[in-house]
DNA sequence: GTCTATATTGTGATAGAC
DNA sequence: GTCTATCACAATATAGAC
């Protein structure tokens, strides 16, 4: 009952364009290299999916899943908001690093196509008002330091996401490419990025 | 004596380069387009540039020039640490909101071809071996609170690029497209940055 | 140095046999 | 549904007149 029909022809197309659009954004990628992925036939990509841009869209769609964050640690009552920021961090890190490539391919397509954008987010669950309401409250309660809620939602997710969007300039310019050093810099980040928040807004 | 021929053609077709590659990046760009934003014929880009590939990495040079932040500022002896943070801070937020797309650009290309950076790293002039020697030095002192010199270099960094690489997904996801909100937010981001980081560093 | 015209190649897309 | 062959056009690059 693997609902997931695995090897048919346009989920096997579906597959090799992610690999390709994601690595190679929407004008680096080739539809004979997406097909030649594919071990199938360059028409029949068209047969499925008519269009690049239809392809890519669909793509994107995946990919955009993948990149927003899942909040729903942050809205776990009963656990202290500490407790919660070392969840979603812990969380959105696992996913970055499964998808490396996902944060730069976004960037850059809403940067080509910001109307792309809007399309996406009303479906996507986020709700930004929400979070600031947390935030807002722990600060009412004296909890943590006073500091705008939209900053430091900003500042979360710039420690998690820019990491591993710059990962080959970071590799190179301060692991000189040393292989080992930089795979336990990002086993220790998670941690690292939780203490340096938690930090910064902690009272006393 | 303005040694900056200004009204040059090679000079023009540089700068219009520059104006089109940084926005769209190496494959996203035309050849006409550039030609056409430096009023000029297509035939001439060769002439002075031979291929797009040349006149690309005339403009990458530049770019990474301006991505690569000015430490000077971090060796300044005989200013305490948390005035050389700020400063470092303060003055490479405005290079960035100067060149705003010029982050994402350098990560694209980049990660398209990684060859790329350690042609410009080395006469770049950066030093990550030095800023980690001043971070552990301020750590052995007992200044600030113990962190890896490496993470708290790409914290800064991450605090600093993330927003700006990410402007227009930020400015619809956060701010509902709300120009005046998010120009507001900007303008509050610098001070905000360096609280921030002082607070995560500061003993007690 | 600068232009027009053209060559050349790459790439998305379609027609049509099986 | 899948393939081969081919079209149509876009984009880089060059030739050659002025």
């Amino acid at each position: 009952m693997n609902k997931e029909s695995v090897d048919s022809t346009e989920k096997l197309i579906l597959e090799a364009a992610k690999k390709v659009f994601i690595e190679k954004g929407m004008e680096g990628a080739r539809m004979h290299e997406i097909a030649e992925e594919a071990n199938i036939n360059k028409a029949l990509l068209h047969y499925y999916y008519r269009t690049k841009e239809k392809l890519f869209f669909a793509v994107f769609q995946y990919a955009f899943q993948q990149f927003l964050p899942n909040v729903e640690a942050l809205f776990k009552t009963g656990m202290p908001f500490d407790q919660r920021i070392e969840l979603f961090v812990h969380q959105y890190m696992k996913l970055l690093l499964k998808n490396p490539f996902i944060p730069l391919f976004i960037l850059h397509e809403i940067n080509r196509n910001p109307e792309m954008i809007a399309n996406h987010i009303f479906q996507s669950g986020v709700n930004p008002r929400a979070l600031e309401q947390i935030i807002h409250e722990e600060i009412e309660q004296g909890n943590i330091r006073p500091i705008h809620p939209r900053q430091l939602i900003l500042n979360i997710i710039s420690l998690c996401v820019f990491p591993i969007a710059a990962k080959p300039l970071v590799k190179r310019i301060i692991f000189n490419n040393d292989n080992i050093a930089y795979e336990k810099f990002l086993d220790d980040r998670e941690t690292e990025v939780i203490q340096f928040i938690l930090n910064a807004i902690k009272i006393k």
